[in-house]
DNA sequence: CTGTTAGCGCATTCAC
DNA sequence: GTGAATGCGCTAACAG
């Protein structure tokens, strides 16, 4: 059916390998007989066949993405990163939605298990020890997004540092009663991710640095979505002394905070200030003020982390990009 | 290194076509051999390679999906819906996200010239002619999603009844101004991507049925974002005599609506009434009024129908899922 | 039931 | 510079 490079090679009266230096631009052809070879490639309409080429290689110039929850704008943004950079030097992107544990477990099982990919990218996701040997053993090079593991090449942020800014923001405005919303303290999705932990601690330490007491009623830990920080919020808001600010460890959650404001009839932000954590495309929207970080930025640089682990280099060290407050409404001067 | 399936053969003591078969489910291996070679394949932590097996059979088990602007909430409940059907069958998903006409031509000119995906999702994105043939010739199967083309199997909605639907409601509110923003009315990018005509043409429609004047000034088209949109929403709010309600193509353009009402201090839906279209996640938080459709099941069902075409069947004739007005706060009755 | 054989399409040695 | 030979790891068709 499809013509082959031996169809090539024949009409073209040459041997194969020379067709197929011709394919990868080898300097030694002649011009004129590239020139031949390309001539009856063209008339034969002959294009390579990757799969061939891939198995003859033993390469797939793909790489594979497991993050959870396509769905969160933040992961979203990554995943553009990734593909943009990616595609950029013709690698292929496939990816894996988890939003359960044993698809977790499953996917990652079968990204070493398989071959399919040359490497492996892990978004808001951290291999437990285990997975990292075996990650090590199938000699599967991988970077992680948003997580750190000890001894794997990863992008990620200063988490503490971006609670704190937030946190410090609060306090400058004159807030003293400020509330945390962030995710559950463990989750066996996400092992070791760490961000609202490290958020919060952030949050901790400003407190501490500004002398405020640190009330455990204040930190409220929920799964990562509106509608359970809404409720968080909904009840920090009806305790005796509700706090006046709240930040919340991502943009999803803050916007349930000020779901629960609006639920309550407080205004923001004269009644409660809200920051939130990511600047997501609707937080401008909002005008809700949050910690932005590069999202598209750490997808585009975990995979030039992992084009040079393919290129064989030794794991380069982790990366933390920059975070920047950005200020809007909903923390605006009021008191 | 990584031991092979000749490897297993030899220390089993049986042939390369017996393991082969236990691989494969055959039937045609006694109970007993195959257990020994499934210890033998244990003892050396043997795992078949899928690229040599791709290889063999021709086939990659991947199928690649090229989808206009990852970052549209609802493509990308589409691509949620289309990666866990895809990866419930051992299928892999790569992805190719389009946000220039260039990329557009080059991707789908890439996905017929390589034969590293069995077939083809195309998302709010048809084919020109001389594409489809090509698609045709490659014998690479396709499936349309959100939108239409001469042959080729989709699943979509019926987007001018849709249209219909949300401006009805508005008429039936009482509204007797009432406007449009969409999308620009040709887009070499979604080349043949009907869907904001054809809502536009169901809002002409029910204008039509009701009466109502068709005022060309009260249609505007803009690239699909909200600040397009919001754009066009002014102008329209600006006019001599400005619509009481607007209708607009996709929800992420019915907010550029409710921010130009925010710019003006028009209180919604006292002054004005806003309906989109998709009801995508954020929708609900806004109290958006909108047009549902099935999201994450249009993406299922495609992979379902090219399974289908994967499988040998004719392609199926193009299918439409149901939509659905969901009223909510920006609507609400008010005169 | 099982072992053997012949490719799948290409890259990569080698000789010439 | 170029052609011929070998093998990547597996499936499938064949003979036993």
């Amino acid at each position: 059916m499809a013509a082959t490079i031996r169809d090539v090679a024949r009409v073209a009266g040459v041997g194969l390998g020379t067709v197929s230096r011709v394919l990868n631009n080898s300097p030694l052809v002649s011009a004129a007989t590239r020139q031949r070879v390309l001539a009856v490639m063209a008339e034969l309409r002959y294009n390579p066949s990757q799969i061939a080429r891939n198995f003859a290689l033993g390469k797939t110039l793909t790489v594979a993405t497991i993050a959870p929850f396509f769905t969160r704008p933040s992961v979203v943004e990554r995943l553009r990163g990734i593909e943009a950079t990616l595609t950029a030097s013709g690698y292929h992107l496939v990816v894996f939605n988890v939003e359960a544990v044993e698809r977790r477990d499953e996917c990652l099982r079968e990204a070493v298990r398989n071959d399919r990919a040359d490497g492996l990218l892990l978004v808001s996701l951290a291999p437990r020890p285990d997975e990292a040997v075996a990650l090590r053993e199938a000699h599967l090079p991988v970077v992680l997004i948003d997580t750190c593991a000890e001894g794997l090449p990863g992008v990620s942020i200063d988490d503490v540092a971006g609670g704190h800014l937030a946190t410090s923001h609060l306090i400058a405005l004159g807030h003293r009663r400020i509330a945390f919303i962030g995710d559950p303290e463990t989750d066996p999705l996400t092992f070791n991710f760490t961000s609202s932990r490290d958020r919060m601690l952030g949050y901790q330490q400003a407190l501490a640095a500004a002398k405020l007491p640190l009330n455990p009623a204040y930190e409220r830990h929920g799964l990562h979505g509106r509608y359970e920080a809404r409720v968080l919020a909904r009840e920090l808001l009806h305790l005796p002394e509700p706090p006046t600010a709240i930040f919340a460890a991502s943009d999803t959650q803050a916007m349930g905070v000020l779901e629960a404001a609006r639920d309550l009839h407080l205004p923001v932000p004269e009644a409660l200030a809200v920051v939130g954590f990511d600047d997501i495309d609707i937080a401008e929207y909002l005008g809700l003020t949050t910690v932005r970080q590069p999202l598209f930025e750490s997808g585009a640089r975990a995979v030039e982390l992992l084009f040079l682990l393919l290129s064989g280099a030794a794991p380069p060290p982790a990366e933390r990009l920059p975070v920047e407050l950005v200020v809007r409404r909903t923390s605006m001067k009021n008191r």
